[in-house]
Order: structure tokens, then sequence, then C-alpha cells
DNA sequence: TTGTAGGCGTTATCAA
DNA sequence: TTGATAACGCCTACAA
């Protein structure tokens, strides 16, 4: 008599001679209540002899709800995915969830990528979408968002700031990398920004001038970065190098950490030592950024939290009305200082108290 | 006349005036040739404008295939895996399956995070399983084998080797390792192992040994590392200092990346240059390996094509008779040449053609 | 070439 | 406290 199928629970109620739908209840926590105590037992030992194990596309079909996310990052092989990915799915597992995973970032064009998994997510009835990908551009998604979808974005937010967001506090970050360098005497400092296609290559240059202004001081150079790349890193570097003469600097605030790996590429051929000749803070502090030459400052982002926190706030959202989460959370990060940044050798050390000095 | 809910084959057949079932042939790419070219053109027509979108849990269940696969990783924070999973996600993307992901690492106990992730998995009747967590005890394989569940392992094996593989080759890796070695002039080398329990601990120490064999050296040293972690390697590394008098040494070759750097960080707090005093060697080519102090020689492991030929490898096996690809595919390494090895201070260099000089 | 009927395994709504 | 019945949306024979 070899079952080569899944047991269901119609064959589960036959061999107790009960009728499916008590045994329907019996499996569900919420309705366990209902039913006698020593019947709920049997069924129990029932289901566990046959080895019954509850079929999820029937329970999707029938309620309507697939316990199912959709989650769409760029390139989880990026390094500062795969916290994230990991807090999601932390928080998405304390529910019974699984998150259905799509790399944006294709061969092809992005937008097609992005339509397409969109589109099988759809197919699939996932429940929500979490989204990493956003540019500040994106029509899709309030396109998506007018199709009825709930969705939280993560680490960066799209343009019109009408989508709930986990993000972590941009200005924030370049208050503290700024101050850092300030505090250690620094008076002329440059910025390699982000893509200003993304909220946080933009965020964090208004909050790398905004943090100079409060010293009273403003920037040395502004130069953007193509991508958050360590190539780009080393391009920019180079035509900021190239404008030194004019606009002289001592220390470099990065978008992020890749865009500071290149640009200390960059100054190593160029014959310029970090942190002695020239100070970098990085952003995001990814991992191994201690092991690097110099051991790299960075401003820390809290990127496993603000995974699990986006999917909290999706799945809160699910059982509430529709709109009544729809803020913005932003996290605080920290500045882990290491080897890269140093009093400028020409400045007078600890002269936190003098930012006009400059 | 809002529909909040999505339309439905009967929707759009009613729309047109049709049966449901013309609808679903005219939706199946495989018997789209069945309906005739004006009622197809007029069916597509009228899924665009009513907003089709297939129910996945539908077809599910009514075809007893869910489109989806089981990976379990021990924790995607560890950098090997996210190219993995990258090369998996492209490839069930061709063929429109989602991969359903658990950690397995978690605070909890770790057989019992295994179990309960493969429980939810079955309940969303994934068609198989692709594993990377696999150690050289593990029974719970065995048991899900024996229940009929299609199963692929990655970058690890079982103990029994009767479940099929995409791993990369370990000896050879070690070979290519201690051959740049003796090349450089080394003959004293030693090993720093990881845990035993996994397959690839134990492998790359027998291949270290092998490799050795051939050029008609033994091992200096062999020392296990509790772990595959920055943490291991540096204690590790402070036992094969201990023993340095005794056993010296000019060379290491480390299981890992992570434990290579930790004894990196052992050796410079020793006083010990790397390369010039120790030469040393990791293994997995992880990402920034070419940014730390010095850049970490290591042994390229093919992840991404290690992810992409196992789900491969498991789609195909879902399409075949049980048993018909069985096998282990091994994966041929590439040695990664950078500045944390180079020849022995004492020893001439060049030496390439004399193995047994030491 | 298209329509009909039944079933996939579950949940939900009544009725008993 | 339990049973009966009807969806949920799709697929697959088989009939027309």
């Amino acid at each position: 008599m070899l079952r080569t199928s899944n047991p269901t629970l119609q064959d589960v109620a036959q061999h107790l001679g009960v009728h499916k739908s008590t045994v329907s209840r019996a499996m569900d926590p919420a309705r366990r209540h209902l039913v006698k105590a020593d019947l709920l037992s049997r069924v129990e030992a029932a289901a566990k002899t046959l080895g019954y194990r509850p079929n999820h596309a029937a329970a999707a079909l029938s309620r309507g709800r697939s316990k199912t996310i959709g989650v769409l990052l760029p390139d989880i092989t990026n390094p500062v995915f795969p916290p994230i990915l990991r807090g999601i799915e932390d928080a998405l597992d304390e529910e019974g969830y699984f998150a259905l995973l799509a790399n944006t970032s294709r061969p092809e064009s992005r937008s097609h990528a992005i339509e397409q998994a969109v589109d099988r997510m759809q197919a699939q009835r996932v429940e929500g979408f979490l989204v990493a990908t956003a540019s500040r551009d994106d029509v899709w998604l309030d396109a998506l968002r007018q199709s009825g979808a709930r969705i939280v974005l993560i680490n960066r937010t799209d343009g019109r700031g009408h989508l709930p967001a986990v993000i972590s506090d941009d200005m924030l970050g370049m208050r503290l990398a700024v101050d850092h360098l300030v505090a250690l005497g620094h008076r002329r400092i440059a910025h390699l920004a982000g893509p200003e296609s993304l909220s946080t290559g933009m965020a964090r240059r208004v909050g790398f001038e905004q943090a100079l202004h409060n010293h009273g001081l403003v920037a040395a150079q502004v130069v953007m970065a193509r991508a958050y790349a360590i190539e780009s890193g080393e391009q920019a570097m180079q035509q900021l190098l190239a404008a030194r003469a004019k606009q002289p600097f001592t220390a470099v605030v990065a978008a992020n950490d890749l865009i500071a790996l290149g640009a200390m590429q960059t100054l190593r051929a160029a014959g310029l030592n970090v942190p002695a000749d020239i100070s970098i803070v990085g952003h995001n502090d990814m991992p191994l950024l201690d092991q690097v030459h110099p051991p790299l400052t960075s401003v820390r982002i809290q990127h496993y939290e603000m995974g699990y926190k986006s999917a909290r706030l999706l799945l809160d959202a699910l059982r509430e009305r529709p709109g009544s989460q729809d803020a913005t959370v932003m996290l605080p990060p920290q500045l882990r200082v290491r080897g890269s940044t140093a009093a400028p050798v020409q400045a007078a050390r600890g002269s936190t108290a003098a930012p006009f000095q400059a």
C-alpha cells in the first residue's frame, strides 16, 4: 500500500473515521480549541503516523493569501544586501512567510528585468513587495502601488516619498563623518558623491554640505562617482586630484565604501599616503573593511535591522487597513573610526574648538 | 464596477463569450496552437485589457508542481554564498522557478532550524532541494532523500556520497596552491585545516598532503581551525607558531580565506612579515581580497557556476526519471597569485626544478 | 476547434 | 462539537 503522493486532510480524516473539516480545524492553531481534546490528540497522532504535510498551495488558493513576499534587489552579490536579506528572512520566518527573491541587475535591461520579476511575483500572488532597488525616478513603483500592491522600500527611497520606507539616516551619517574629520583638525574636505539618481547619493551629498555648513565650512570639492563601485571611485578621485592645486583638501568623505576603496587606490598610485597626506571616510561599513590597508573609517549602517524592520512593517501593514503605517523609518548609523583618518599634518592637533580657523 | 480582486480565466472567458478552458489553452504556450489564430489574439487582447494575471497557486494545486525549489544554506551573510545563490536564481529563472531560501545557522540549534525549514518547504511543495549546508555526518539528508525528495548538494558533500553534488575540485585546488609555493622555493609548508566535520575541510587537508607527497615532501605541521572564521584562523596560527621551533615552516596553506586572514593578523602581531617571513595562501578568493594588505593569494572557486550548475542539474533531474543524473560534478578552481606569497628568504630563487632540495 | 465536467487540497459557511 | 457543501482558479480528459 505504497503512497507515493502526500497524504491529505481527507486521508487523515478517513483513517480516523471523522470528517475532513474536523481535521482541518484540528490542524489550525486558531481553531484548534473548537475540537474535543481527545479527538485532537488522535488527529495529531494520525497526522504524524501518516506523515501528513499541509499543502500550502491549496491553502493559498482557498484563503487567498500566499504567505509569500516579493523581494527586489539589484544584486545579492553586492555585500550590502546579504545582511538586509537575512533581516528580511528572519522577520518573515517568524510569521511563516517566505521571500521570493529577484536580482534585478540583469545582463538585459534593468527595467525589463524588474517588470518581469514583478510579473512572476504577482502570478505567485505575493502579498506584498520589499524593494531595495528604487531609483529616484522609478515610475513602475507608482504603477505597482496604484494597482493595490503593498510596498515597503528599503535603503533607498523613491523620489516622491509617498511610499513607506526604512532607510538609514544619511544626514546624520554624514554629520558623524564630517564632525569626526573637523575634530581631527580638517578644514578642507572634499566629497566623492554617489549617483544622483539614487536617493542615497543625493541625501549623502546634501548631508555632507549641511554638516560642513554647521561648522561654517564649505566643500573643498564635490565630484560625483558614476556608480557605487571601486572603478568609479578611482576615476572620481582622479578628478579630485586634478583640481587639487586650485581647490586643495586634506580629507575626503566618500558616499560609499567601494568608492572609498577606489579612491585609496588612486591616491596610492599617485604616491599619496592615507591617512598621512589625506584622510578618507567610507560609508556602509561593509565586511572586511578592517582588513584592508589602511583599515577604512566608515559610517556603519544597520543593514540587518533595515531588512528586519522593513519586513515587520510590511507584515503589520498586511494586517491593518490600508495606509495605516505609511511612515518612513530612519535608522541611526554609527561612525566606525579606523586607520584611514588622522589629523592633517599641517594643522594643529586637537583644534576641535576652533571651527573657523581655516 | 470596480474589481478589487484579480480577474480569472473565467472573467476573461466571459468577457469574450467563450469557455474558460479555451482561454486556458490560449494562455498555455504548449497548447496555444490548438486555438484558432483570431480567437487567440482576441483572448490576448482581452487578457491585457482586463489585467489578467495567472494564479500560480491554482495552477500549482491543479498540476501538482509548485515551480519552486528549496535552498538551504548556513548564512547568506557569509560571502561565499551570495554568488552561489545568484547562480541558482539565474538558472531557476530560466525555467520560471523561484527559490525558497532558508538560513540554517540560527541562534537556536542548527538541526532544529534545518528540520523546521525543510518542513515549511515541504508544505510549499517545493519540487526539490538545493543544499549547501551539508555536514559529513548529516543524517537528515538521507531521511529526506528516502522520502522521495530530489536533492542536489552544493559546495559540500555528505559523507556517504550517494547524493548528487556540485563541488569544487579541492584536491586540484590544493595542488595548485602547493605547486605554486614549491615553485617559489618553499619546502617546509604548514596547513591550517578546516573543520573535519565538513567535506571541504577534510578534502582540502587530504589534498594538501597528497600534493606535498607529489613533490616528495611532507607537511611541516597541520593544525585544524575550529571554524571557517577569522578568529579561528588567529588561534590556529598561534598553535602553528608555538610549535615552530621544532617544526619550522616558511609557508602556510589555509583551508579558507577567513582562516588565512586571521592567520595574517596573528603573524603581524607576532612581528612576522607576510610574505617576507612567511607566505600565505587562502581558499575561495572571496571579494576584496585584493584590497587587504598584503593582497591574499587564493584558490578561486567557481561559486556562481556551482550554484548555476546545481540548479540546472536539479531541474534536469525533475524532468527525467529518478536516478538519471546522480553524478557528482567537480568544477576546477584556479590559483590567483597576489602579494601574500613570495620566495622564502633563505632559499635560492627560481629553484623550480629541484623539488628534493629540502 | 471549442465546450463540459470533475478534481487538485484547503478553508469557510452553514446546518446538525 | 462535528459534518456537509460550496467555493478558490486552474488543468485535463473527454465529448461535441
